[in-house]
DNA sequence: GTAAGCGTTGTTAACGTTAACGTCCGCTGC
DNA sequence: GCAGCGGACGTTAACGTTAACAACGCTTAC
């Protein structure tokens, strides 16, 4: 019980006590048994992460993010990552966490999936949700000004001149794709302009590649913002292989700022998130409903930023 | 008694009982504590990965790869990522590990600081390690045949005519990065040639950027081997800045075979890595020693295969 | 001088599960 | 008819920790 006393920096013990304790430890290496204190406790110190793909860039920051942050705080972290093909349900998977005493859960998948799994969560677990849209009143949210970064990038090309701007966006199924072609739209329609129809990607270079070649076709593109780095690097690659320019013929944005975009040619112009940032403040929420330090805020906002580099420039006189 | 035989699956359970438990687990929503468990069993079903920097493409996507077959296996698993200025120490880092009855560890840390952190784990954990120079014995090893990928971006370069190799090797605490090094050098000296002194990257397209600033400056360069794509990325921007043409003045490999670099302008020649595949073996050889399914393979090699893309072509007639 | 109080340490029981052993019942064989 | 046996299920104890309470000695107050 001394021990104990000592391990967990109970007061009440005398200093000398403690010395003798811990030279004890020393001494003989010993290690508390984390399953028998989780077991009396009813808590662990293991947090839940959910993801959905964490090879991609975004993600894995956000994980990585949550991760350290975790490590500070004296917590580890259980990963989750849901098949890309979306075979294991959510409830699945949620009741699978629930028999292991996690300490609370945070649910970085930014997609419609989700919203859905969220529902299958014991009301009194602590969870946080990064990126999704969800009721909210169900959860705290990190969330990520996905409107405004889109209508940074929208107003940027249309300040440079240029009539109406075309968009390669995500796939639908994730909440941050609809909001970036939303804010889209409405920033053109706001101007005044016409919004051509989005070309559906998927997140990869390829299909930023597919939708570039049928932009391409079209003679009167001159301004796109593709919803991330990676379509925007397909989109440079097929804009490139039918002559055309860039910035020169048309000017093009991305989003994520990913490490590689200031190093594409041109140096792509993007709109930064900091998923780092976005996993660290989840980790403070769940802290904060964890340890009792008070719920703070129910809704965290991460405000990205437009990066402007060599891929826009000024509409070309027609 | 008989609710643990029949969650377990033992036998010498009555078919008519066991739907009588099921029932009544379905009923209640009953389901099994796993700190109790992993207590009196002395294990539980937990996997810790070791990693070095998951927001890296490879070790991100082997993370994954992990991931998903330990899921399938219906092990979970605990990450734990090391800083990147690497202040904490191997040892705490294990010890850590190792007060939570983890039924094994891989250790997918492709730098220095994993073969010492290797030293610190109790003997009779299970163990694997993910491309990682350590001794033969010290525990089952997944391989990537960094020698074999690197001499076939080195020799497809010098058999396109090119009289040397120029290579922006990456930072030299990367084991594999010395691995990329020396195949190179040794492809180059078996071949007559001879060997430039080698420019130190770190990986990232920036330090690829810096490197093929200073390559522009002598006049001498029609090859550059890259140690990674991104690198090669930063590369072929400086190259582009100086007014040179790839694959016409310079060709150019990278290592890695990222998603993005069949999008690079041009299409980038590398040598594809299977990070993937990586974890999933070494969740099979992790596998091997837990369940006992017999120690097969101590070692397992996955091999890295050329692609041969737009960044390479014959050596210019001078 | 004694009761009350406090600071420190020790004791007991409980967390939920499983290994090992015990019990009960029905069947078989002589 | 009864010993012996095996299948099905139950009971006991243990895993290592902590919450709650008990015990002990020392100081303080009257």
């Amino acid at each position: 019980m001394t021990v104990s006393r000592v391990l967990n920096e109970s007061p009440g013990v005398k200093a000398s006590t403690r010395a003798r304790v811990l030279a004890a430890v020393a001494e003989l290496g010993y290690r508390p048994n984390s399953a028998a204190r989780t077991l009396v406790t009813g808590m662990s110190r293991v947090l839940g992460v959910v993801a959905f793909d964490t090879r991609l860039y975004g993600p894995a920051t956000t994980l990585f993010g949550i991760e350290q942050a975790a490590r500070d705080a004296d917590y580890t972290v259980r990963v989750t990552t849901l098949e890309s093909t979306g075979q294991n349900s959510g409830g699945e998977v949620m009741r699978s966490l629930m028999s292991e005493s996690l300490a609370g859960v945070i649910l970085s998948a930014p997609h419609d999936w989700a919203a859905e799994a969220l529902r299958h969560l014991s009301r009194n677990t602590p969870v946080v949700v990064v990126d999704v849209d969800v009721e909210q009143d169900s959860a705290p949210v990190v969330g990520i000004a996905q409107h405004a970064g889109a209508r940074q990038a929208t107003e940027h090309l249309l300040s440079l001149g240029h009539k109406t701007v075309w968009h390669v966006s995500g796939p639908v199924t994730w909440p941050s794709a609809r909001a970036r072609e939303a804010a889209w739209h409405t920033t053109l329609t706001e101007a005044g302009r016409m919004a051509p129809p989005p070309l559906r990607g998927d997140w990869t270079a390829r299909s930023g590649y597919e939708q570039g070649k049928r932009l391409v076709r079209r003679k009167n593109v001159t301004a796109v913002f593709a919803a991330n780095d990676q379509m925007a690097l397909g989109v440079l690659l097929a804009l490139r292989e039918a002559g055309l320019d860039v910035p020169g013929d048309v000017s093009l944005v991305g989003f994520d700022d990913i490490p590689e975009a200031a190093y594409f040619w041109p140096p792509l112009t993007t709109v930064r998130q900091d998923f780092d940032e976005a996993g660290r403040l989840a980790l403070d929420l769940l802290m904060d409903q964890i340890e009792g330090t008070g719920a703070r805020d129910r809704l965290t906002v991460v405000q990205p930023k437009l990066v402007v580099r060599g891929s826009t420039g000024p509409a070309a006189r027609n």
